[in-house]
DNA sequence: TATTGTTATACTCTATAACTATA
DNA sequence: TATAGTTATAGAGTATAACAATA
């Protein structure tokens, strides 16, 4: 007898090769889908992550921020900045160690700050809105687990 | 009879901003480790998709490479520049329409991408390793249904 | 000495408009 | 006049090194 092929012909990638080229390209579009929305409210992803961040943490040293999202502290001063001058938070200097600048919200910011929140809500049911309840809970607990 | 508070109290964001963060987060971590397994190649991400572009498509002129990859064709210019130089592809005048440059991969050019494909799927094969068998399938086809 | 925030520099990616050569 | 490619420019994000104030 002739021996079968160990695997079937395939036309495409394997499947793990599809997978990953999935995420990143949902991904990227799930970006890109969040920024358009939060344009139109004067925020860019990167200062609605700081926000959110601020929030979250409640009073975070710059250095905490950046460590929160990942990037060096360096990068967030700008940011910091452009948001300072538009009222939406604040730098306050830390009376315990005077070289640490903790970061608040500002009723203003706090206010922004659940407009992104409605927006990233709007797209996320967007997103998933082509899945059964069962499948957004199955879709969620996969992404966790390779999270 | 006292009535039963319509949804149970809650910690987090609520479930399809769950998914749409974890998404988010999952595809930029993929994208950022391809990167970096592609970085030794010689090659980034942006270079290895024309590349795979232009032997996916067999021939492309710049404009179909953008319109593949979704940017602007003068962003490409750069990258088309850089991997002729590299002698990894090739700009051919079309001698039908001579305005248009038809794009070839080179024999090195087909070696180099060969060499970044294997990266994607060792990357790849590291990032579903957590699932079995049955969720691969299963995430593979949730992803696809909201592509 | 070490740490926090800051400044400066450089590089990549993206977006846009204007130019050229061909059609 | 319309299209393909190109050039130039500007903005955002990221990474790095060096500096001042403070610990």
């Amino acid at each position: 007898m002739a021996e079968l092929p160990p695997v079937p012909p395939r036309k495409g990638p394997p499947e793990e090769v599809q997978i990953a080229t999935l995420l990143t390209r949902v991904g990227g579009a799930q970006a890109a889908a969040f920024a358009t929305l939060l344009a139109p409210l004067g925020l860019r992803p990167k200062q609605f992550g700081v926000m959110n961040v601020v929030a979250l943490a409640g009073g975070p040293s710059q250095g905490e921020i950046g460590a929160a999202m990942g990037i060096d502290p360096s990068g967030l001063i700008a940011t910091i900045d452009d948001l300072e001058e538009r009222g939406w938070l604040e730098r306050r200097r830390d009376p315990a160690d005077r070289r640490r600048n903790v970061v608040a919200l500002t009723e203003a910011g706090t206010a922004k700050l659940a407009e992104g929140r409605a927006a990233a809500r709007r797209r996320a049911e967007e997103l998933i809105a082509p899945l059964s309840a069962k499948e957004r809970r199955a879709l969620r607990d996969l992404l966790a687990k390779i999270a």
